[in-house]
DNA sequence: AAAACGGGGGC
DNA sequence: GCCCCAGTTTT
């Protein structure tokens, strides 16, 4: 690569690295993003397959015992917490928006366990807004990229709204999760199998220590 | 600012 | 065995 602008860099991982969602129905897109904090894919997929072949939507779901549904769920790396809060996130929807996920970042954060990051997913994924969740792949990778050098959350949010062009801020988060998991790994990354490395602060520190 | 949630997988 | 995982909430 020799052209390392970041939204050439981007585009570039975006297009080696893509990210099918099996789902684009709102509710279960909210329900597996919730089920994805703090837990690997892997996990996330077994969860939500049982999840949804036992209760297929969110009045079955509404209607359950938080502690059926995680014992259902506890084998994936799941905790009891997370059960009760997509029981609760549940019967909010079914009570207070008739049954429809809200699409909006403030109706959203609202419900229990939904964040700042669960809901752009969320409102990326399911309802075609431009909306970049800086989460730890995003986080980790534009830090080792050299596109950002801040550790708050927000603030790289911003940083980066303002560096990548609003086309790319979909793809980009499924993308990094992909490229994260397989090349720019949390520790050993794969940094000579990378493609992107020539373009990459954290490769050419490394190099430069040997 | 820090702890708690939590079992599975990488190393 | 230890650390980390598409974070959020509570203390």
């Amino acid at each position: 690569m020799n052209n390392c602008k970041p939204e050439v860099v981007a585009a570039k991982i975006i297009e080696l690295f893509p990210r099918i969602h099996q789902d684009s129905d709102p509710y279960r897109v909210l329900v597996s993003t919730v089920l994805s904090q703090r837990t690997r894919d892997e996990n996330t997929e077994v969860a939500s397959k049982k999840l949804f072949s036992v209760y297929p939507d969110v009045f079955a779901i509404a209607k359950a015992k938080p502690e059926d549904l995680y014992n259902l769920i506890k084998a994936a790396g799941m905790y009891r917490q997370k059960a009760e809060r997509i029981v609760e996130i549940s019967k909010i929807i079914v009570e207070t928006y008739n049954g429809k996920v809200p699409d909006t970042l403030e109706e959203l954060t609202k419900l229990p366990g939904v964040g700042r990051k669960t809901a752009n997913i969320v409102l990326n994924v399911s309802f075609g807004k431009a909306a970049l969740a800086v989460d730890t792949h995003v986080h980790r990778i534009s830090n080792r990229l050299g596109w950002i050098k801040t550790k708050q959350p927000e603030q790289s949010e911003f940083e980066l709204q303002k560096i990548l062009p609003e086309e790319l801020w979909g793809p980009l988060n499924g993308s990094m999760v992909e490229f994260g998991r397989r090349v720019c790994k949390p520790v050993n990354p794969q940094c000579n199998e990378c493609p992107i490395n020539s373009c990459c602060r954290y490769f050419s520190d490394v190099q430069k220590k040997r």
